[in-house]
DNA sequence: GCGACAG
DNA sequence: ATCTTGTCGC
């Protein structure tokens, strides 16, 4: 049973066409999330973080551990790691209002990015944030951030917190604009991601080491 | 056909 | 993502 890269990507026309655009948060933000995936082998090890929104305490974290089976194919990402990030975000013991994803939601070929897959199946408000450019081209900077585009549409922003930028777009249930300005809130100073984020991928990468370790993969 | 390509 | 120690720098 292989992987089907011509159902995916029709999947991915129709899941486009069910995102919205439109900010449907609650007035006052509680919990934010983050989630992250690492490997040991074919194991995918999914962490989940929420944070209080105002002063980014941890309030639950969950890990879960699921077998993967599908390749990693560029612009195909959600179909390998879509399940195990939902799996875990189910798994924490609050709701979060916003789920910051690991990897694009809008910015994709299709408009249907991994953050757009999760935000549809959770029906919660997802925000995509990648380290790497995956597509499309980036326009003119203004102040520390600058628009990504894609056939001269705006599918996403750059924003430059330190050093290096990171890539925000819509997931589901959002505007650019509030996701930008909630990406820039969850990170602190001198960090150069949102923190949900951060805790999760040293979380994920914690445990997939001892994964490795305690049974020889 | 050629090159690019989230994690 | 993962394979991998020490090392340069703030």
């Amino acid at each position: 049973m292989g992987f089907n890269v011509r159902k995916a990507r029709y999947a991915q026309t129709v899941i486009a066409k069910k995102v919205s655009e439109e900010d449907e948060l609650p007035r006052e933000l509680r919990y934010a999330c983050g989630v992250d995936v690492a490997y040991a082998s074919d194991l995918a090890v999914a962490v989940a973080t929420a944070v209080n929104y105002d002063n980014l305490n941890i309030v639950s974290k969950a890990a879960v551990t699921l077998k993967v089976s599908v390749p990693y194919i560029p612009t195909l990402l959600a179909f390998r790691e879509a399940g195990p990030m939902i799996a875990a975000v189910r798994s924490l013991n609050v709701k979060p209002d916003v789920v910051l994803v690991d990897g694009n939601g809008r910015l994709h070929p299709l408009g249907a990015g991994i953050a757009c897959q999760v935000g549809l199946a959770l029906c919660t408000t997802t925000i995509g944030v990648a380290k790497k450019l995956l597509c499309g081209e980036v326009g003119e900077w203004t102040e520390n951030q600058a628009p990504v585009l894609i056939a001269g549409r705006v599918v996403g922003m750059a924003i430059r917190l330190d050093a290096k930028p990171i890539y925000v777009s819509v997931g589901h249930k959002i505007s650019l604009p509030t996701a930008v300005k909630i990406v820039r809130e969850l990170t602190p100073k001198g960090r150069g991601i949102p923190e949900p984020l951060r805790i999760s991928h040293l979380e994920a990468s914690r445990i997939a080491r001892r994964l490795k370790n305690e049974l020889f993969l």
